[in-house]
DNA sequence: GGGTAATCGAGACGGTACGTCCCGTCTTTTG
DNA sequence: CAAAAGACGGGACGTACCGTCTCGATTACCC
């Protein structure tokens, strides 16, 4: 969202709509090239056909810019429906790490997480642009198990509520980025299924208890 | 450990080993002072009362300095016994929480971590020195909850054990890096315990079927 | 299209000539105070308020820029009219000594004509900064003196004419280097003096053979 | 003469000649490939397969070293009778020539009269290793010219004399060095005869005044 | 349809850090 | 003891980007 506010409609030349795509098109290419490190805001310019300050009356600095090229590429994370609890893991465990898998991706979201360690605006930026839409997931998850009678209701305290969705959330992305990044090793169909086992397995006996 | 082999003796002055521990105390310090990319060769220097060469001649660039001196890091890391399988659990992943939460050290894990992405041999040096290293915890502490007979003894098959420590691994670790890092919510006593509950009853169900 | 342009005016940003005249000026004064070996592209860049890049943008490394200081050097080389082509000659040799006398340029002029030994590029370099400017002094004092009718006319081979020339180029610029850099004795009116007559009397014999 | 004083003959391993002439030998190849400039300390050393501290045990500095290195080369110019005075001066134009246009000499020697300008030890070191013998030459000349009745006696004023003789010396050596080095053209036969013929009518006229 | 105002490209600018090279000194082990 | 080997503190080199700043040349809108 570069240009956020479309209607005051400012006097002189508008913004080329064309720089926009094309500068968040090469930016998304770069970080897939050569990753964010390496990444060179002339290179950037150069490869969309731009000039540098057409780049920076747009984003203030280098970080802006990868930001928000990276942001985009989680809103294709859907949750279809896979006809069972263990099933709708499973998937949502593949497809999640297919995407970090995937040659760009996995560098630029490193790098984004990285730099937000030293700044609190980018990791609140990073919390909504990232971590909420992925908590969906497992919320619209747990709501078609609870139809389909798999799990329980939610629990009375909404508080304690929250904090098992986000012990959930953190351990399955956690699992899969680590697996992915730190670990090295592929997240294939074998590994989601003994994963998954692994964790309805406890939910269900912590339950249960 | 630049200089592991001591004893071949290659001719003309050694290499100081003052200057190798002033070199990496003054990166950590650094790391946590900085963080990673505002981290400086020329300030690590002359914080270490060294000359640039001196450092350069140890580590060929910025990044290979900062990965030994992060790997270093995870030294600390160890499992005391704390009497069962749960509190074992509990306290290596509080340690390890505590170690991520300390300001400089977020940043540089997931900086080098980043950095892998695009870097074959910085992938292998990370596992090396920091997967491994933690890797042995895991193993550590389901031997001694094999001897007090908290845990089946390890199974007939050597693949399927490795594959079984590997997940233990990745979730442990993962979740905690998650929490840590991305979630950036803290890990204290109870999310501990609950995490702990969840995985070790998870294990326990899996096992018993 | 009458494509008037009197500049061929290249796109973006004109080089600041404010800039191009504190460079040379501080070379020049480097030159003076510490000589060429000494001489630092940083200081000249400091000494100049300006910055290391835009010192490298314009001359490709210290040699260059100091090749350039030097040349500049020459222009104010002036042929006055002294009256006769006696007098023409000395005040010349006297004002190239004095020159070659001021503390920075001996070294300077010396440390690139040594550099050149070595680079063809250089050497081309100094052959249109250097040899040519003052050449032109000695074509200038025998106009001046042939239409006093001091000299006679050109030569019928233009060829055979150039030679002339060159030869008493080298003898002229040849003697005062050698006597100020080499030998290391004054040239003073007295030896501007005796040496003009030696060479004029040469001349002049040598002609009406 | 690196090790002047042969005789003390210290306590300990001494010295080793074979030493001292590889680097002399190496001293001087590396000037011809890379001159002056270029010459590292370090490149010398290893040329003559010798440690950098053995080098400096016998040269203080990278000047000095190459100050022996080309005050030996010339040692070889010498003044063949060649029959007349014309043919003398031809000759030893030509010999002269011949050696600055060796492709070591020529920036061996401006390099050091370059970096004489800064130091007045070395000043005085090439005056009198290099000009004083050269200068002997001229008088040599003269003598010989003298004694065929070429030239006239001694001047009464030997202070009067000496100024002449300087004032020749500098004329053949600054013409021949300047046509060598800066003019960069070739001290071919036709040229020293030229030459030659000017300065000898010049000297002749200007006697007979 | 002519002004006007913000855009665009190009590229120079002051900076900062990089990683390399060489200097001349120093500390070792080996002969 | 000298020699070979090579590490050391120091300092300049030339390069690469950063983010800012002119420039002249284009647009779109608004009068």
């Amino acid at each position: 969202m570069p240009s956020p506010a479309p209607s005051p409609r400012r006097a002189g030349r508008p913004r080329s709509t064309e720089a926009d795509a094309a500068i968040m098109d090469a930016t998304r290419e770069a970080l897939v090239d050569v990753g964010w490190s390496k990444l060179t805001v002339g290179h950037v310019a150069a490869r969309a056909g731009v000039a540098k300050t057409t780049l920076y009356r747009r984003w203030s600095n280098k970080g802006e810019l990868v930001v928000h090229a990276v942001a985009s590429l989680f809103d294709e994370l859907e949750l279809p429906d896979c006809g069972s609890l263990q099933a709708d893991v499973e998937c949502v465990v593949l497809a999640f790490a297919d995407l970090l898998q995937r040659p760009g991706t996995n560098a630029s979201l490193m790098a984004v997480v990285a730099e937000s360690t030293h700044d609190p605006v980018l990791r609140e930026h990073i919390r909504n642009a990232i971590v909420e839409r992925q908590k969906r997931l497992v919320l619209q998850g747990r709501e078609r198990a609870q139809a389909r009678g798999e799990l329980p209701p939610d629990a009375a305290d909404p508080e304690e509520d929250a904090r098992l969705v986000d012990l959930i959330f953190d351990v399955i992305a956690g699992a899969v980025v680590h697996r992915t990044l730190v670990s090295a090793e592929p997240v294939d169909p074998e590994w989601a299924s003994r994963f998954t086992t692994l964790i309805l397995h406890g939910l269900a006996a912590a339950a249960s208890r």
